[in-house]
DNA sequence: CTATTTTGGATATTTTGTGTCCACAATATA
DNA sequence: TATATTGTGGACACAAAATATCCAAAATAG
C-alpha cells in the first residue's frame, strides 16, 4: 500500500501551478524542468489532472496549463484520486465467490472507515497550505518560482 | 492504492483461527478449505504470519496452526502490517535525487498523519471484535466454525 | 522408524505502474 | 489564411510487484 511516484510528480507540478499562477498558462517543459521530471511521462499524467478537472488546458502557441481552481480549493485528496482514482481499498475479493462473512461485512466496514478517516485527513491539506503552510519556511519556496 | 488480495486471505484464516482456538493447532488444508483459498497459496502466507509473529506453527504430524496471541490482541492494523509490510505509504522519490521543497518536507508530513490516523482506525478492530462485534449476527460465525 | 506437517527456496504467471513516441487536433498571431 | 506552437489520445515497451505453484528438506508425534 503506496501512495504512487505518478502522484508526487502530480503533487510538484500543480504546486507548481499555484506558486505561479500571476501568469497565465505555463507551459509543459517549464514545469517539466521545474519539478526534474522528464516531458514525456509529466505529459501523460497532466492530461489525468485536466480529465479530472484540477487543471485547465490550453492548446495552441502559448497554450499551456493553469489550475482550475484556487489552491485554497484543492486537497491532497482531490490530487490523489485524479491520479490514483477512488476505488474502494478493500476488493473483498471473497464476496464475489460467495464469502460467508456476515452482510453487511464486518471487515469491508472497518478498512471503509479507516480509508475515511485518512481521506478526510488528506482533504484537510490543501496546495495553499503546503505552499504558505506553518511547516514550510518562505525561503523554501524559492524553487517553485519561475527561473528569471 | 489497495489492499492486496492476500491480506484478505490472511484475515479469513486468522479469524478461522481465533473462531476455532478451543482445539489446538489446526491443519493448513482445513484452514484452505474453510476459506476457499488454494492450499499452495495459503501455505506461503502462514509462513508470513508465523515470521511476523501473529501465528504458531507446529511441525510434524498433529501439527498445525494457532494464534500466538488472543484475537483481542490482533488487530486489523498488525494483519496488514504482517502481510504487507509498514513501508511509509509515501515515498517521496523526488527526496533522493534533490528536491527541493522544505524540510521537513510538508508532503510527507501531511500523508504520514493521515496514514497514521489510518492505522490507528484500523487498530480499533480485533479479530475479537469482527467475531462478536456488533455487525456481526451470531448466526452468521457459524461458517467459521469446523465442520462437523 | 515412519507418517505427517511445516519450511524455505526456486520459479512461473499475471497485473500494475512507469516511461516513451508520434500523428493529429486546436489555436494564437503574423 | 498560413504557420509555428502546444496539448491530445492511442499505442506500445519495459520494469516491478502481486499472485500462484511446486518440491526437497527439516521437524516431530506416535
Amino acid at each position: 500500500m503506496q501512495v504512487q511516484l505518478s502522484t508526487e510528480f502530480a503533487l510538484h507540478g500543480l504546486l507548481y501551478l499555484a506558486a505561479n499562477s500571476g501568469r497565465r498558462p505555463i507551459q509543459l517543459p517549464e514545469i517539466a524542468q521545474a519539478i526534474r521530471v522528464r516531458e514525456s511521462y509529466l505529459r501523460k499524467l497532466f492530461q489525468q489532472l485536466v480529465r479530472a478537472g484540477l487543471v485547465d488546458a490550453y492548446r495552441g502557441a502559448a497554450g499551456g496549463y493553469s489550475l482550475k481552481r484556487d489552491p485554497e480549493e484543492i486537497s491532497l485528496h482531490d490530487v490523489l484520486a485524479a491520479v490514483e482514482g477512488t476505488a474502494d481499498l478493500y476488493r473483498c475479493y471473497a464476496e464475489q465467490r460467495s464469502c460467508r462473512v456476515a452482510r453487511p461485512c464486518p471487515i469491508r466496514g472497518a478498512f471503509a472507515q479507516a480509508y475515511d478517516n485518512f481521506r478526510k485527513s488528506l482533504s484537510r491539506t490543501t496546495l495553499a497550505s503546503l505552499l504558505h503552510g506553518e511547516a514550510l519556511q518562505s525561503e523554501d519556496v524559492e524553487w517553485l518560482h519561475a527561473p528569471v
